[in-house]
DNA sequence: ATTCCACAGGAATGAACGGAAC
DNA sequence: GTTCCGTTCATTCCTGTGGAAT
């Protein structure tokens, strides 16, 4: 008996929908293009390379538009006598400190049998790891560093572009692509950064409805078979995307999650309905991802919110999650973290997209403050918090505690 | 125009921890 | 073992600030 047979009914090419896909040409970013293309240009003509800053929001094409262009400049390259190009892509997603990103380069520079560990070195120590692999490598090098905002310091943005003015290399070639999300990392840049990183700066825009609507018909294309995807579900990512600042990642994220809730089901079309669906899924999986990320005390409080959400005391500000929050404490046992602690932990459920926060003012009388609501539907978080609750045995004590009404009943059912 | 409320959030500092090097 | 080093989570102290009240 067969256990395993390929299923064919929807997809062609999934993988055409993945994050990682590669498209063999890239839509509406024709001047992008252009002028991207001219900042790389001295690289094929073997002079040392410019620095390129790229910006502009999340699905906008930045990546895509630079995997496009390097593959081509790394197949050219190779063409050409003498030219010895390498590219060194990192994203930088989750990496906190220019000595992860050293670390990292590093690693990648390196085989597995000589991989150094990403803690207990001096800094400055893993910069010289760095110069000595690159001036090994020699060259023409690249670097790609995409989601350079999430880096807290300036460190090796400053390095990177001197070092081989500083004489810490002198074989290599350096040159350094900076992509970030946020317009505002640059202004935060030191000047000396700015000055060095920026060189060519090229801001991508978002895509408008049109723009997203023939990406996503291309992907269609490639990725499932013909006449399966509704109209509708094209019209209806496209509106999605173009909503959330012309996020054709968002767009392809939600294609891709109808597509296999279609496939799940056997169903024979993707239709909105399915994508509609497939975008709770998605809803949840993300606050589930970030409920995941919060310590302990990160998630009191996310349940102090919860509960005043059930008895309809949302929104509430600061101070009056407070109590809740410390009572939650008590509860489990845990000393309540100080105010101050409280407000980083509620703008981390802020910046998840969990809590929303209206900023009020009552001048003389009330003065400045936060209010806080919950973002997301309760079932979605009682669903996360469940497991990381349990564990903890919140629910019990909260229950015994005296906590009433609704928030009782939420707190009975985990 | 000035005062002032009530909090937001920056900066400095420290404890705990994992890892490297000696 | 001890000494460095970087990271994370926390506390303490403090300055900044938008707009109603004066």
């Amino acid at each position: 008996m067969t256990l395993f047979e390929p299923d064919t009914s929807i997809y062609d090419d999934r993988d055409a929908l993945r994050e990682d896909y590669q498209p063999d040409s890239v839509v509406g970013r024709t001047e992008e293009l252009d002028a991207y293309k001219a900042a790389l240009q001295p690289v094929i003509n073997g002079e040392q390379p410019n620095n390129v800053f790229l910006y502009g929001k999340t699905g906008v094409g930045k990546t895509v538009t630079t995997r496009y262009l390097l593959d081509h400049l790394q197949q050219d390259a190779a063409a050409h006598e003498g030219l010895d190009l390498t590219v060194l892509m990192l994203n930088c997603d989750g990496v906190t400190s220019s000595y992860q990103v050293a670390t990292r380069l590093v690693n990648r520079l390196r085989d597995e049998t000589r991989q150094i560990s990403s803690t207990g070195y001096p800094l400055a120590a893993v910069y010289e790891k760095l110069w000595a692999d690159l001036d090994a490598l020699g060259g023409t090098v690249l670097v790609v560093l995409d989601e350079i905002d999430t880096i807290e310091d300036d460190s090796i943005l400053y390095q990177l572009p001197r070092a081989r003015d500083n004489d810490n290399i002198s074989e290599a070639k350096l040159g350094l692509i900076g992509i970030s999300n946020d317009f505002e990392f640059r202004q935060e840049l030191s000047s000396k950064v700015k000055s060095s990183l920026c060189e060519t700066e090229l801001h991508f825009p978002t895509y408008d409805a049109n723009e997203l609507r023939s990406i996503l018909e291309r992907r269609v294309e490639v990725a499932f078979r013909d006449d399966v995807v509704d109209e509708a579900v094209v019209r209806y990512c496209a509106a999605i995307g173009a909503r959330d600042a012309g996020d054709a990642r968002q767009s392809i994220e939600l294609l891709m999650k109808g597509g296999d809730l279609a496939r799940e089901e056997n169903a024979d079309r993707v239709t909105e309905e399915h994508v509609k669906r497939g975008k709770e899924l998605l809803e949840r999986s993300r606050v589930a991802e970030g409920i995941a990320g919060l310590t302990s005390h990160g998630r009191y409080i996310l349940y102090a919110l919860l509960t005043l959400h059930l008895e309809d005391e949302t929104p509430v500000r600061t101070r009056n999650l407070r109590p809740r929050y410390t009572t939650i404490c008590h509860a489990v046992g845990n000393d309540p973290l100080v105010p101050r602690r409280m407000r980083d932990h509620l703008g981390d459920l802020t910046m998840l997209g969990i809590a929303d926060v209206t900023e009020r003012n009552e001048g003389r009388r009330g003065g400045r403050y936060r209010e806080y609501t919950l973002q997301t539907i309760p079932e979605t978080v009682v669903d996360a918090l469940d497991e990381t609750i349990r564990a903890v045995g919140v629910h019990q004590s909260l229950v015994d505690g005296g906590l009433r009404g609704s928030a009782g009943e939420v707190a009975r059912e985990f």
